[in-house]
DNA sequence: ACAGTACCAGACAGATCTGTCTAGTCTGGC
DNA sequence: GCCAGACTAGACAGATCTGTCTGGTACTGT
């Protein structure tokens, strides 16, 4: 049996150029601000394929929380974990990184939040996941670190690194990659 | 001359019912996502009355963060200055407080961010103002509280009070009131 | 008595939003 | 050859949104 169904509709053109042009919109101006008419016609697709696709906006969305979370985690495989500690250090690095990019406009998932009141909505529970996803990476990083308490570290580190998201978008404090770095380090040194 | 024009205009009780309306809707719910229509429905007012004070939605909407701006100011005119330490540590203990509150939904002024990408926008001036208004006040304190650095333990704090109203909002991590006390101390003690 | 204003009720216009539907093209597998 | 499915173009319906306008009531200071 060949891929089809399914797995062919995920992978299908006219459906990530959907998603792309979503993820970007989205991600800069806000999902509330963004219509569907104006999703398809930049992705130069027709509306019925897009309602073939997503059978909601809804839905759309979620796929787009989904897409930040897949390049989220892109982005921390590139870390050797090997040194647990540097991997820590590393993953707080990637928040510098992302705050100097240009179009930085803070954490998806916070802003995605948001917008969504209802932590039942399945919007809501996408973003928790990611965020789960990210938990468990730091406890079990701070546990081969020899954290005493890995649970408690990460969830500080959880802080930290929500608050460097923030701040550096709101905020844009000057030498935000050494503050990033001292930070990282007085929470697992002095934890 | 007695009070008239924008003196009365601004303590008018329909005008108070409006702002107090979308104050609780805009914060619970979001505020692209809550209409001119339903917050006039609930206040209680006529349309002519609401579009009389208030010229276009995005001043209610910059008139929301000034009055949340507003609620934070009052609540932290309420801590004893005397002792700079102890004001710190109360101002942190305020973030706990309020995220022990039911209906909390996260930071009004993050979130207000969240929708409204223009750093140029009205909205996003009165945001960036209360903002400068904190760091004002963390300076202050901090130098009073004999801070080698001033300025930079202000922007760690500033992370630090985002992360806390972020996470506890998103994460709901296990005794936050004593996370938020053994952070900021940590902070005062180390920054 | 009068002017000004604050207010109410609600119709209305015009834009925009989500989502559906029709009608037809193109392509790959059988 | 044939059919299923992915696709395009765009009309359409119905809801909702912002903002305007009409018309009328009531209070207040002069």
């Amino acid at each position: 049996m060949t891929g089809t169904g399914i797995e062919q509709r995920r992978d299908s053109p006219a459906r990530g150029r959907v998603l792309g042009t979503a993820t970007a919109l989205f991600y800069a101006e806000g999902i509330h601000a963004v219509g569907i008419d104006r999703i398809i016609a930049e992705a130069g697709v027709a509306k019925a394929t897009f309602y073939h696709h997503f059978p909601a906006k809804e839905e759309l969305v979620c796929a787009y929380v989904r897409e930040q979370s897949r390049i989220g985690r892109a982005a921390v495989a590139t870390i050797d974990t090997a040194d647990p500690r540097a991997a820590l250090l590393a993953v707080f690095d990637q928040i510098a990184d992302a705050a100097e990019f240009p179009g930085y406009r803070g954490c998806p998932f916070i802003n995605a939040a948001a917008e969504y009141p209802d932590p039942a909505s399945p919007v809501r529970q996408a973003i928790e996941e990611h965020r789960r996803w990210k938990r468990d990476l730091l406890v079990d990083l701070l546990r081969r670190d020899g954290a005493a308490d890995p649970g408690r570290t990460a969830d500080i580190l959880t802080v930290l690194g929500d608050g460097l998201l923030v701040t550096s978008h709101l905020n844009k404090p000057p030498n935000l990659r050494r503050l990033v770095r001292d930070a990282t380090t007085a929470v697992l040194n002095g934890g």
